[in-house]
DNA sequence: CGGTATCCAAAGGGATACTG
DNA sequence: CAGTATCCCTTTGGATACCG
């Protein structure tokens, strides 16, 4: 292997036109990436939850902070319009009242929620696995 | 659709056994569940890059921290510390003068992070529709 | 109902110094 | 090289109160 080029494992996962760094043109790995930001909304401790609820249906804020379990207004709530604001949470408010707003996903936050919930469903999957090596760490090493 | 049943759109994706409830014994929507924490570990901000990094061949403490842009030395070590917990990372020492220490996926861990991967090349493959989307909402709400 | 504003405690996380 | 320990500032995030 090339031990001078960092990256030369890198292969286009979906790159679309002949160029060959058109995959590393939004690279995560570096720190001042606007990727890297989007990439945390999305894995975030509540964006991850959030993405995953709505991928089951819309739903409404006061029944996402239902099914988000621990979540609280605020958080919800910035977490929404981070996601709104990313383009993957559609937002629609009817001016009725009492106001009844719904949020879902949009095509493209589908298209992420599918690969975070493959992520979200194996790890849940694995976790007696997990399990497992925190206990067999904890008894060798500190209880941490 | 059964609009008394939140769960029922639900579905194994990796069921093993012919339990239909065995995908909700580790559900992280639960507050209380430790697959949560696992998830975090995982998406986590730097829990991510270094699965990542690691996914393209096994790395030294400072090549992980060279490439993981950004990355401190005490969250690098506490990150490693817990991905090792949890049975996704292999750390192998050699007692030489000086040390030399590399840290490489586990089976387990090489899984998490094909699917981690997956998301990951997918956001960055689709920044370019995000950065659009971040504009439009930032020209017509304030600007964050 | 669907939020925003404010306050405050707790955790996150960087810089530096130091050890084996 | 591969970390740990300490200090200290910054961010996160919960609770509460309030508004349309």
């Amino acid at each position: 292997m090339d031990e001078t080029s960092p990256r030369s494992a890198r292969k286009g996962a979906t790159a679309v036109e002949g160029d060959p760094d058109a995959d590393l043109a939004f690279d995560v790995f570096a720190k001042a990436c606007p990727s890297r930001r989007t990439l945390e909304d999305v894995t975030g401790r509540w964006g991850s939850l959030t993405l995953g609820a709505l991928h089951e249906g819309s739903l409404r804020f006061n029944e996402l902070r239902r099914r988000v379990d621990g979540v609280s207004e605020k958080m919800l709530s910035q977490t929404l319009h981070s996601l709104e604001r990313d383009g993957l949470v559609h937002r629609e408010a009817q001016p009725t009242n009492p106001p009844r707003v719904d949020y879902e996903l949009t095509p493209l936050g589908r298209e992420v929620a599918e690969r975070l919930l493959a992520l979200i469903h194996f790890v849940e999957d694995r976790m007696p696995s997990v399990l497992d090596a925190q206990q067999s760490y904890d008894v060798t090493r500190g209880t941490r």
